[in-house]
DNA sequence: TCCTACGATGGACTTCGTCCAAGTCAAGAA
DNA sequence: TTCTTGACTTGGACGAAGTCCATCGTAGGA
């Protein structure tokens, strides 16, 4: 994750000990993590950090499109740091669990264009669902 | 919509004024709304409605499969009464409007068994984003 | 070392949704 | 038709997730 930190710094981002913090939370692949859970891990580094500050570093990382936002599980946003390859998400319809996947084929070339309704169609999201073995 | 209000008779729900008016506001193909959409329609056909009832009259025709739930748009659920035909969802993200779409091919297919870690995948849905007409 | 604009803080506020106790009423029984 | 009863509705309290803002703190350039 030092990648993104120098990233983020070449991008002029003031580092601070509380992003720094938030992005090294945001670590490693099948990580989706919500806001309060982000807030918990940091808190256990950094333990004044606000859910302000967490809410406000991870817009911003967002916004910097080094990670995603996934609404697909539960009521909470989960924030994805594998924004730079580009993947779908299979979830555990049981616990929960969100893994990274890579299907074939090509989802946007699948829609007709008499089903465009005259829509530029810019990029698809798949949520695959069903039961992990540890539910089954 | 009779339809609707007849199937679920059949099942044996007890019909009130204000189930049958949600049910109403929930007519017709590309219809989205969230709930508080539903509640203000159907407010203004039945004024003493309460959001709970709405909630409640939500719910159970989501447990029903009469009804989908759709989480794609914006921070609150959003219901597709188009659930007895197998669709997906198109998606302005300028105005956030939704159009029911049906992609070919086989997304489910798509996954390779190796990327299915196990899974047993039983569903798939897939948002399509792009700019509408309008937005363009 | 000093400045200052950018970032952090925490508490109030909003939105979306759930829960509950009490009151109401749809629909079957008589 | 009237009665009865359990399912349904109501509104207000509550909770979770997220946003906003005035104020304070500090990273990093001069």
């Amino acid at each position: 994750m030092s990648d993104l930190l120098r990233r983020l710094r070449g991008r002029g981002w003031r580092m601070t000990s509380q992003r720094r913090v938030v992005a090294e939370v945001l670590d490693g692949d099948h990580v989706h993590l919500t806001a309060d859970e982000v807030h918990q891990r940091a808190a256990a580094r950094l333990p004044e950090i606000s859910r302000a500050t967490v809410y406000n570093t991870l817009g911003e990382l967002v916004a910097l499109g080094e990670v995603l936002e996934v609404s697909t599980v539960g009521r909470a946003k989960r924030y994805d740091p594998n924004a730079r390859t580009l993947h779908q998400h299979l979830v555990c319809s049981g616990c929960g669990m969100v893994r990274d996947v890579h299907p074939v084929g090509d989802a946007i070339g699948d829609l007709p264009e008499e089903e465009r309704f005259g829509f530029t169609v810019g990029s698809v999201e798949i949520t695959y669902r069903g039961v992990c073995p540890g539910c089954a």
